[in-house]
RNA sequence: GGGCUCGUAGCUCAGUCCGGCAGAGCAACUGGCUCUUAACCAGUAGGUCGAGGGUUCAAAUCCCUCCGAGCCCGCCA
């Protein structure tokens, strides 16, 4: 049984038939794949409802009315000025969107479409102006003593004397200031009027208060909330004592690192953007990650050496899922599409290859070895190989056909195993043939193996190794092969 | 101090929610084969399921205690 169905199935017992998905994301610097991770999360949640014939909607929420917290490593540095200051209110560091919050949300929000993702969207900002939070910040502020309560028993911690459930914004310089009584006062010598002053709940109280404004019933939410004492321990209280709302279902999940580079932050400059991993991952492979590993569990993407083996992964998992399969593998795929998919058959490790062989004209390698060679899904896959290629690919996956022929040494039992494998593709032959050609000649001249191997890739690639050289050489042009073979033979008639 | 995850074959991990013969891939070994960007086929071997206790006809699985590793919380969100 795939996670989400057990899940989906617990929220609709404990909630009925309509539901409420949400998530959310502070959009303080670069939206990475972790983050990513919380919207995938609630988007399979939303599906798996759907599939269980309840109702369901996705909403996502950008924390954009939080305070820049400080001047993050990717931030020029006068933007001291502007620490505390709600994102909504800072400027883009950019300059290319209105202020600061945008200029992190947009990128994201574009992605999502493409990764199959359509929540409707909500701004705490715009919450905030229209009036939204009026009610509930009405409700905290009258019970301030309660909630106050609920933080100190959970938390175990004291708060301040003349602590209210507000935070309000500076009338003069626009940063959120302490609460002191039903005054505030900034850190810049500003004193101001609590109830005339615009704010916000703090987070442990902004939460439940949400819960019940937007009716939510399911939220995956990451394990630092989750922790005892943390803001679910404190929101769940809130939620039902304060404002009468039976707390959403909670799915808690892990962080997702980066092999070798340790858990994605932002901060920390370890972060890869959903919009970077789509020049490698295809839509479904994004999802798949995700969906194929239970939420608590955490996530080490390898870029590298992994990347292959993922898509083999993802591909398999297709398969069952075309065929009917029922087991696991086939429902996280079936939660993974993102739009129709064309059937195809080209490995991701093949079409690293073929854009190596002929980088101009991928496409004719495809035809020659007869794999899918022709549609969107091809393209893309292509397009993506080829930016592995560049970004990520190990050494060893690498290799570039050498337009001149190159300057090698051979001995002469090397030089009749390219003679023997120029017959054999003037014949006509395929992989099969070039490949027993290679291990015939190599085996009746009682040569090392290894070394009639090297031969072929010596006289393409210029390199002692190189992809399987049955399929790799049958994968290359036939005349320029038989050319190159018998220059490098000394076997040419010119 | 608290929370979560992990501990199962040499390695990487399924299986644990919902108890029912201990599993897969890789590695090893045997045989075959066309040594190839982690080649293929057939087979063999490999285990105190971290430790201890409890519940049960039956425990890797449920309960309790403990050990080890990692992450998170105990500022803010």
């Amino acid at each position: 049984m795939h996670w989400a169905h057990p899940e989906a199935n617990d929220a609709i017992e404990e909630r009925g038939t309509e539901h409420v998905v949400a998530c959310g994301i502070s959009p303080s610097g670069p939206i990475h794949y972790g983050n990513f991770r919380e919207v995938a999360t609630a988007d399979l949640l939303n599906r798996a409802i759907q599939r269980s014939e309840a109702e369901s909607d996705l909403i996502w929420i950008s924390d954009d009315f939080d305070p820049l917290r400080k001047v993050y490593p990717f931030l020029p540095e006068d933007f001291e000025e502007h620490v505390g200051k709600p994102l909504s209110e800072v400027p883009d560091p950019d300059g290319c969107h209105d202020f600061y919050s945008r200029h992190f949300e947009e990128p994201f929000l574009e992605t999502l479409p493409v990764l199959g993702v359509e929540p409707e969207v909500k701004r705490a900002s715009e919450m905030y102006a229209s009036g939204g939070y009026s009610d509930a910040v009405a409700t905290a502020l009258y019970r301030t003593d309660e909630i106050a309560a609920i933080i100190e028993e959970v938390t175990g911690r004291q708060l301040p004397k003349g602590w209210r459930p507000f935070n309000p914004i500076c009338e003069e310089c626009g940063r959120f200031a302490d609460p002191a009584g039903d005054e505030y006062h900034c850190g810049h010598g500003h004193t101001g009027n609590l109830s005339e002053a615009r704010g916000k709940l703090p987070w442990r109280v902004d939460w439940p208060a949400r819960w019940k404004i937007l009716g939510v019933t399911v939220e995956p939410f990451g394990k630092d909330h989750a922790a005892s004492g943390g803001s679910y321990d404190t929101g769940r209280r809130i939620a039902r004592q304060v404002f009468g709302y039976e707390p959403p279902h909670p799915v808690v999940y892990e962080q997702i690192g980066l092999k070798g580079e340790g858990e994605m932050s932002s901060s920390a400059g370890v972060a890869v953007t959903p919009r970077q991993l789509l020049r490698v991952m295809e839509p479904e492979l994004m999802r798949f990650v995700i969906a194929s590993t239970r939420p608590k569990k955490h996530i080490e993407l390898d870029l590298g050496h992994g990347l292959p083996r993922l898509y083999d992964e993802v591909d398999r998992a297709e398969e069952a899922w075309r065929n009917d399969d029922p087991g696991v593998e086939a429902t996280a795929f079936a939660l993974s599409t993102v739009n129709d998919v064309d059937e195809m058959d080209l490995p991701f490790s093949h079409a690293v290859n073929a854009v190596q062989v002929d980088p101009d004209d991928p496409l004719k390698v495809l035809r020659r070895t007869h794999h899918s060679d022709h549609g969107p899904r091809v393209e893309g896959r292509l397009r993506r190989a080829r930016n592995w290629v560049e970004d990520y690919a190990p050494e060893s996956f690498l290799f570039s056909v050498q337009e001149e022929t190159p300057d090698v040494e051979l001995t002469g039992e090397q030089k009749r195993v390219l003679e023997a494998v120029a017959e054999a593709v003037e014949r006509g032959g395929g992989g099969d043939e070039v490949q027993n050609a290679i291990y015939e000649t190599g085996n009746s001249l009682d040569m090392a193996l290894g070394d009639a191997f090297a031969a072929v890739y010596r006289a393409l690639l210029g390199q002692d190794d190189g992809p399987r050289a049955g399929p790799f050489v049958a994968a290359l042009d036939r005349d320029f092969v038989i050319k190159r073979f018998r220059d490098v033979a000394g076997t040419s008639d010119g």
